[in-house]
DNA sequence: CTTGACCCTGGAGTGGCTCCAGCGTTTTAA
DNA sequence: TTAAAACGCTGGAGCCACTCCAGGGTCAAG
């Protein structure tokens, strides 16, 4: 199988492949005469399985633990619970933390109703304001996760 | 003012002011005669207009648009209306995805309830499964919004 | 006159890709 | 047989919004 059709098979992208083998997700495939990435059916799922992670918005390192107990079948998973509750912690934080921002993008929206001018904006009158709203996160113990909505 | 006291004044830090005067989100301020930044209260003010913007999440692209406004005080708001409406249509949209995500990894998380090993981890088997999970967001539409919870 | 706090610039690093130029290889169709 | 299209290769830059650093300069207090 070449790179084009692993892609296809595990749903993800040629780039990503190779950024993947880079960082050392995924071992160096063999290659062919022509210097083609060859890779056989356990690359597909072990692919797969990255990008599921991907899709449950683990990160890369998070996923590289994983790996490591999918390639250990005798190891204790205690680990991998762990994990797993730690990142359903880091989500249900972001959901909250999204839940107060809209609150407070809706009331500020309400500050304009009809189209006026910019001085006289109640949007830009707010946000003009002394009320300092928490800043986004940018200590150290918090910058690790779940940060950005965009 | 020095940029010291500019970022105990607009809750920010030196290094994030130097970096918007860099991109052109701060004006360039005047010069001490020991090449020390030099800035007034329009500074502090403006500054903290951008750190509130930033608060509730949105991009610096958008708070140039908003800046604009506030530079224009005779221009129509109808803009930043739109703005704002966009705005909070990327969080809810960002909220739905994180619910749905939550529920995803509590189901995965009933899968393994005891430390075994992982060969038997119902959460390893669970996630090599074929189930192909939505992945992330990829296309070049979704791409520029909401992506991402670390 | 020294110490320490503050400031300067330019550049590199973060995560997780994505896109590109400028090539080489393989497949398909005429 | 040959031309073109499709696919692959490498190395490097770019994205966002900062953050941190090295290696220096400036300034106020003691």
């Amino acid at each position: 199988m070449r790179i084009g059709e692993l892609a296809k098979a595990a749903e993800s992208d040629v780039d990503t492949i190779r950024y993947y083998e880079k960082i050392g997700i995924l071992p160096k495939p063999a290659r062919t005469d022509g210097n083609y990435r060859h890779y056989g059916e356990q690359h597909t799922e072990r692919l797969r399985f990255v990008r599921r992670c991907r899709s449950l918005d683990m990160t890369l390192d998070e996923i590289r633990v994983l790996l490591q107990f999918r390639d250990a079948p005798d190891a204790d998973c205690a680990e991998v619970n762990n994990l797993l509750d730690e990142h359903i912690g880091h989500v249900s934080a972001r959901i909250a933390a999204l839940t107060h921002l809209e609150k407070e993008l809706r009331s500020l929206r309400r500050q304009c109703r009809s189209v006026q001018r910019a001085k006289d904006c109640g949007i830009l009158v707010e946000i003009g304001k002394n009320t300092s709203a928490s800043a986004p996160a940018k200590n150290k113990a918090a910058k690790r996760h779940i940060t950005g909505t965009h």
